[in-house]
DNA sequence: TTAAAACAATGTTTTACAGCACAAAAATAC
DNA sequence: GTATTTTTGTGCTGTAAAACATTGTTTTAA
């Protein structure tokens, strides 16, 4: 039962350009064994403690990475963008799922199984290349997090979110509205603060004219300013 | 120049298990590039914003990888041992280093070219499943840390440090003392606190009758005790 | 079309922890 | 073996940010 808009659908190794080092075997065989498919907003895709079996790589909508700490409070740990590719860290671990992982808005996402994923791996070095790389990568991101979340001040932490938010995400048509509309909530979350200094400290930034709010959009009106309060706060 | 201690000591393919996947040929060929360097007790092995160049092996003694954050404050990303591999991430990401490294006491290592690992990882998939692996392995450590740094308190985060230092450096011939023997100053340094908190809270340790402490020399006297309240702290 | 959640905003209280300052002890240098 | 630096230990103070409380606002559901 494939709508019309998946039929317009480029296939995953069309789709996502880490494919383009496989064979064309290597492609077929990938193709045969990837379905689509789609998640409601909110709506969880896995969770921490269970067995990885797939691979996704996010076609449409926003993903967020995160871990339930101390007396229920969640940590956002990366946020999810399509074409990016995720839930492969933990089998290639050989662990359980230490993060879960949840969309913020209606999304679909291609299902590889890791099987597939390791069994071309093992026939393609570039694959694998991709892998470590990517996965170097990633870990360079969280040696960053972890001395920003825990050294910066709310609002260092508050102005870095925003720029990160911009770079992942990008702008709307007006050039300015950054493509992201989380909740207070998952702003907090995500920038380790309660939902309380996350709505403060945005307001500061509206009123210091850094930023402009209107619900869950918003604008960085002054970038060299709120790089400033990054870096010091 | 060879000593009469490092005559003795087995080629890097030998003393490490990861290159048990190398042929006789690969094997020749990394031994061939590979350097013993000594390292003196603080000596920093590499910078951040240096360009990496070479994947270090642990042989002897223990290794600090650190980020100066703000206001000069130091935090210890990870602790290296014997046999450990450190300083490819950064050259897998294509970036400078994100990360400093230096001894914490009197060091040795073999030093393997980058282009040299990058060429064996070309030709033998093994190898390149085993960085994957470790890389995903760091990552989920990460992952980790970034909740317990920023969630946990002061007393739960130095409990989880301790537990940490006896499952990575083991103990001393008497089987409780922690093989480890950081300063005050670098337990706090990894366990996200100032100086004066990490002492303080060790001698509170003392007294609640979990550990002992002469010096730098720390035992756990109750782990269970310990667990509890690295996991409610 | 009203009820009920969920979310946003702001003010007040409490507390965990950083930031000193200073003293003692130990390690290192001279 | 004395001097000097580094490390360790302790107490006090200020403050950033959590925790709590209250009210207003928007979205969802019934």
């Amino acid at each position: 039962m494939v709508t019309y808009s998946e039929k317009q659908l480029k296939p995953i190794d069309e789709f996502c350009p880490m494919w383009e080092v496989l064979t064309q075997e290597e492609r077929f065989y990938l193709r045969e064994n990837t379905k689509l498919q789609h998640f409601r907003k909110n709506e969880v895709i896995y969770c921490e403690g269970e067995t990885p079996k797939f691979m996704m790589c996010l076609v449409t909508g926003k993903v967020k990475i995160y871990k339930d700490g101390v007396g229920g409070r969640s940590q956002i740990i990366r946020l999810i963008k399509p074409v990016d590719i995720f839930g492969y860290r933990a089998f290639f671990a050989k662990e359980p799922y230490l993060t879960s992982a949840s969309t913020i808005e209606s999304s679909s996402a291609y299902l590889v199984p890791m099987q597939v994923v390791e069994q071309i791996i093992q026939s393609n070095n570039k694959l694998a290349l991709y892998f470590i790389q990517s996965l170097a990568s990633d870990l360079g991101v969280d040696d960053a997090r972890i001395v920003s979340l825990t050294q910066k001040h709310v609002r260092g932490r508050l102005a870095e979110s925003l720029i990160m938010l911009r770079d992942n995400y990008g702008v709307e048509s007006d050039g300015k509205t950054i493509n992201s509309h989380l909740s207070r909530e998952d702003l907090a979350n995500y920038s380790n603060m309660t939902t309380s200094n996350a709505i403060r400290t945005l307001s500061n930034f509206v009123s210091e004219g850094v930023i402009a709010v209107s619900g869950r959009n918003i604008q960085i009106l002054d970038e060299e300013q709120l790089r400033k309060i990054s870096k010091i706060g």
